[in-house]
DNA sequence: TAGATTGTTAATCGATTAACAATC
DNA sequence: TAGATTGTTAATCGATTAACAATC
């Protein structure tokens, strides 16, 4: 990784790389084109060249890029060549679906704790763990060192929730909750709405 | 809405800024600026009029825009100034939050049925709706003339069920499964991946 | 009226694409 | 070697911002 800003636009394509192209290992593949990910992808040749071309020299002329060695290069530019703790807030549904959620362990993520302030549902058990009470939530995250989080709770709590964590060290939240966060500038959003999802489609049917 | 082909990057903003509009509303707000629905949302007053100025003169210099009418003509834009019939196929941990959420139906959607493969869940009910089986799916659509899918099975399934979706008719999918979808250019897809969301943060992390 | 805020233009900034020399 | 494909440059294209006249 060197110096310069990387654009934002370009690290929010670099997981989608990482996952065609474990996927393309996965089926036994060992190199691939950027035109061959392109097409897989989505997105031109050109591009995928420069995105990875602002990071340094991974691939060969004449045969492409190695697929093991790009999948290194991809994970540690966006370290995901280690494993994060995450928190989950909230314990409904989409909580649940999360806690239950197969696909976090392989690609840097591991759930250490879930939330709810709920007292009914404190002290229950999700998959193998036991729902925490947000009361104590601030002191436990800072205790667990956790620094991402996923946010499920209802809209009208989401910001008030989103405080706590800021105030507890979380750096990256995953929001759930339908709703724009306002959170300071070293701390990064990223919003699962899928209402908002849908009405990104509508207007082209 | 006028002629001229108006961006994709700009159609992903009107859902947002409809969603926080109709926060405002609910909290007894009339009028509102540009300057305030940005700072709401974390974009620039600027673009935001821009961006609704590319649909008609819907404000009034020196007092902003009115909510409510704003509201109006976002989801007249949008498409979703009516009901939208979806179907979710997959009944797994996700396909149960997803027809269990209660934030679809006043943002213009309806679940009407859910598909599954396997045998086990077919005929199970899921809150109101009893699971049908994948087998019978596409004729099942075509019948309901269902355009929206919301798509929750394995990634190794994916491909194989978006294909048939589009074969009924679908024009518009809501991936949930991690992994590019092919489809053909009249149809729609917007993906929800939470490990892809959480690695376009790690980086800054 | 005075103050506020829009809609729009022009300027700036940034991202994408096309093309090709370098080289595996 | 011949063919393929990268990394990079320059050109193009598109998006954002700043500024302000118009006007409520």
């Amino acid at each position: 990784m060197n110096a310069r800003k990387i654009p934002d636009i370009i690290i929010g394509r670099l997981p989608v790389y990482l996952r065609a192209l474990q996927h393309m290992a996965e089926i036994g593949l060992k190199t691939t084109s950027s035109q061959e990910l392109g097409e897989n992808v989505g997105i031109s040749a050109a591009q995928i060249r420069k995105d990875i071309s602002q990071f340094g020299e991974f691939g060969k002329q004449g045969t492409g890029y190695s697929i093991e060695y790009l999948i290194d290069k991809l994970r540690e530019i966006l370290k995901v060549d280690r494993y994060w703790d995450v928190v989950v807030v909230g314990a409904g549904d989409m909580g649940h679906a999360l806690v239950n959620y197969q696909g976090f362990s392989d690609r840097g993520f591991h759930i250490v704790a879930i939330f709810d302030n709920d007292k009914a549902k404190v002290g229950q058990n999700i998959s193998k763990f036991n729902v925490e009470d947000t009361d104590t939530m601030i002191d436990r995250i800072k205790e667990l060192g956790v620094k991402i989080a996923m946010l499920t709770v209802p809209a009208a709590a989401a910001q008030v929730v989103a405080d706590q964590l800021v105030q507890a060290g979380v750096r990256a939240i995953l929001n759930y909750a339908p709703i724009s966060l306002n959170v300071p500038n070293n701390v990064k959003v990223q919003y699962i709405d899928p209402s908002t999802h849908l009405q990104r489609m509508t207007y082209y049917l």
